[in-house]
DNA sequence: CGCAACAGGATTGTATACGAAACTGTGTCG
DNA sequence: CGACACAGTTTCGTATACAATCCTGTTGCG
């Protein structure tokens, strides 16, 4: 297999490389993550891939299972209610602080985020969409000013992503921008109150948009849906 | 250097023993954790211990420095501000999750804990009860079954009793194990708005008794205090 | 024909070897 | 006497080799 590109990897682009493959999709949940083939892929050792996957792992984008391998990880029903349950508690709060610290660099950062989740959606690019869309609210909390709390959305953020892959009922996607041009509005009058209760209603529809009634979850393939 | 015992370490034991000696304090702040030191100290190869540290890395237990090693974490003033926010926004709603969701068997397991930490302060073993404070904590969250929060306050736990360990003011902890008794009491009355209340202003007690107005933190070593 | 045992191949887990970077101490020059 | 440069030592970063485990296909027996 062609190497991805000339560049000199290292542990941290190789996390961000992948983390983005599968936040985009490309990667679906479910799909293995062989050593070797990471490693012929990106032109690098085993040493590195493995310090990638135990990165990833740690951040629930990939599962490690003893002697089988890794693979893009499947957020179970229950684990899609968990997520958006530490989401309800963490991001509104974290929306009304950032609504107080609004600076226009900040406001200019959040419009043209928004500017290319339109241009995305136009091209029919829905998967960088949804990225861009987690990206959106990983800077809410990056204008906040609070990194331990940031660095926990941008987890949780990453897991909505696969949840979303996993579950996702609707194909419009049009609520979504909505909801982020509802919560520019409030973050341009510094209005943290709109903001945090913007926030928490966004949330409510993202959850009620995923199916998470059924029991089974559909399996990426067969042999791993046989395996559990 | 002698083999700490004849046990078969692996990852996760490594990281678990590792975990409980920061958090015990018996690797203070800012100690240096030498690879080679530690595979020779588990008797095992540096492969598992470089895994170890960087899993450790991912929880701010360890600080990872290219080309110079791993440090135990020296949380900043900022970090512990930040981090007590995180706390603050988890904590006292996962408390009264926690108490709605209250059995005979988790009470047990909450008194059971009181008691150890109140046998440890008898006997002098101040560190040894501040570890077992934190598992109080994060007990509620397990009470509260959410495993997602859980590892959240986990984290958070664990990076406070680094941060007690060098911004601690008061050297009488009886505030602690007091409210504890107190949330406890809300815990058998299955009363979450108090539990959530009581964790509340438990959270807020604990970050008055820090002294977080210094600009210069206590260096673990000389050596560690200029390489910054 | 079906099931179980076994062997071969593939993949991960661990250890070790080598290269690179940084720290420390010494020596020389101004 | 002090500052800078350089080399030795230590420690980390990466690659590779070997061992252990698991998957898979085949074969033999009931």
């Amino acid at each position: 297999m062609n190497e991805i590109a000339a560049k000199s990897w290292t542990r941290e682009t190789v996390v961000a490389d992948l983390e983005r493959a599968i936040l985009e999709h490309r990667l679906p949940p479910g799909t293995k993550l062989g050593e070797d083939d990471l490693s012929d892929a990106y032109g690098i050792s085993r040493t590195i891939v493995r310090a990638a996957l135990l990165a990833l792992s740690h951040r629930h984008l990939v599962e490690l299972r003893r002697n089988r391998g890794a693979f893009v990880a499947q957020p179970s029903i229950r684990d899609a209610r968990e997520v958006f349950e530490a989401r309800a508690l963490l991001e509104p709060r974290t929306a009304r602080s950032a609504a107080l610290r609004m600076t226009d660099d900040s406001l200019d950062i959040l419009r043209a985020n928004i500017r290319q989740e339109h241009d995305a959606l136009d091209a029919g690019e829905n998967d960088r969409a949804l990225f861009l869309s987690g990206r959106f609210h990983v800077e809410i909390a990056r204008i906040a000013d609070q990194t331990t709390i940031e660095s926990f959305i941008s987890e949780l953020i990453s897991r909505s992503s696969l949840i979303i892959a996993l579950y996702w009922r609707r194909r419009a996607a049009l609520c979504e921008t909505q909801a982020h041009h509802a919560l520019l509005d409030a973050f341009e009058r510094k209005d943290g109150d709109a903001a945090e209760q913007l926030m928490k209603s966004h949330l409510l529809d993202l959850l009620a948009s995923l199916d998470l009634r059924h029991v089974s979850q559909p399996p990426a393939s067969l042999r791993e849906a046989l395996q559990r």
